[in-house]
DNA sequence: TAATTAATTCTTGTATACAAGAAAACTCGT
DNA sequence: ACGAGTTTTCTTGTATACAAGAATTAATTA
């Protein structure tokens, strides 16, 4: 962000914690990363500062950094928040998608409803991903979209537990179809409403996704 | 936030960017401040990188910092967005306030209620603030809370302007009024769109606010 | 032998020195 | 006199050196 070797670190560093390479509880040695990255310690400082303010990692003065970790309560309050600005995404979504963005978004759907009944869970994920992403962009506030897209990138890691349950692509494929027809209808009270629920874990779904949850969740709040 | 020293900055230059007292587009020398603040430029190069990862300002590589300006595209899409924050958080409360909280809600309210109707503006802002954080804290969802009020604060100085209309008082107090009734009811729907539409800059409040913006407003984004 | 305390080592936080790029000022030419 | 190009100065970005606090280890005592 602010200087030239810093800013290449950021995103290597956060590239590796949303992915899990770099697990919670990490501790963060300035001296190390200054080393595997061949700066001095200064830029890797200010790459950390950074990525504490996003809430990646946590800096205990005079303790160091660590990988941020999340309580299993902060982690449901922000899924909680998300489900909210995804659903707020669809709302305005279905107020002011343009004529140009209409064929994309049933497009971004299509592709990813084909891909249902297949084993390609990666590419589903992908494609779920741009569909979202298309969603936000209509809203057109482009405030709203980059943090909508922060929190879904800093919840990543954690969405990524949520097991293959036989036959939740099925469903999940059906409400993308039923919030894709509220947005190109102009429902904006039904996109948000099934936006928000189709984010929302609740019910059976929020059980398997506890009962999936590594040990280090237990933990306290970071 | 990391440091000792860098830490007792941020606050002292965030309020001063919030209250105004630094105005957008001013620029910040590092060297300057610390000077000004007595210590050396490292700590004050780390309160500015986290300064502008909360927004506040903006770091172009090698051209130094500057106080954050905001577009008035940029500021509608934040209120947009405050407003539907908020909401959720009317939203949440009603549905989750607690025995203990209701009174204090309720008490909130009507201090700021019997100061309409007189000149004390700063009171009334004052008590306001206390009501929309109570609201806030009731939705028992730290992190929405968190966010919430960040967001606030930040638009803060922008919310200043808003001028003082003849009755706006009177119709604030009122709308607070049904938004109170309406958690303590527990009518989560009713208490989000009350909400929602109470944030919300629209209609003939929006030409009024947009006329009262100073010249810097008309610049591009930050 | 175990526990408490002291000492040492290691890591973070701050300052300063140096390097590189951007802005400003000055000179030269038309 | 005005504009383009060059030079100078100033500010930012990085590295290193130093200081201070935390953690670990060793030593001493009960």
């Amino acid at each position: 962000m602010t200087t030239s070797r810093a800013s290449e670190l950021v995103p290597v560093l956060e590239q590796e914690i949303v992915t899990g390479e770099l697990k919670p509880g990490t501790r963060l040695d300035e001296t190390l990363l200054a080393e595997r990255f061949g700066v001095s310690r200064t830029p890797v400082r200010e790459a950390l500062t950074h990525l504490a303010a996003a809430g990646l990692v946590v800096i205990r003065p005079r303790r160091g950094a660590i990988v941020a970790t999340i309580s299993i309560r902060d982690l449901m309050n922000m899924f909680e928040v998300m489900a909210n600005l995804e659903g707020v995404c669809a709302r305005l979504a279905a107020r002011r998608i343009t004529p140009e963005e209409r064929p994309a978004l049933k497009a971004a759907f299509e592709a990813c409803d084909a891909l249902v009944g297949t084993d390609r869970y990666d590419d589903y994920y992908e494609g779920n991903l741009t569909l979202h992403n298309l969603i936000y962009q209509a809203s057109h506030n482009a405030y709203l979209e980059k943090q909508t897209r922060e929190l879904r990138r800093r919840l990543s890691p954690h969405r990524r537990l949520q097991v293959r349950i036989p036959g939740r692509l099925i469903k999940s494929s059906e409400e993308h179809g039923a919030i894709v027809r509220a947005i190109l209808d102009g429902n904006s009270d039904l996109a948000e409403r099934l936006t928000r629920d189709h984010v929302t874990i609740q019910g059976e779904r929020f059980t398997d996704f506890l009962s999936t949850l590594p040990p280090h969740y237990v933990q306290a709040s970071a």
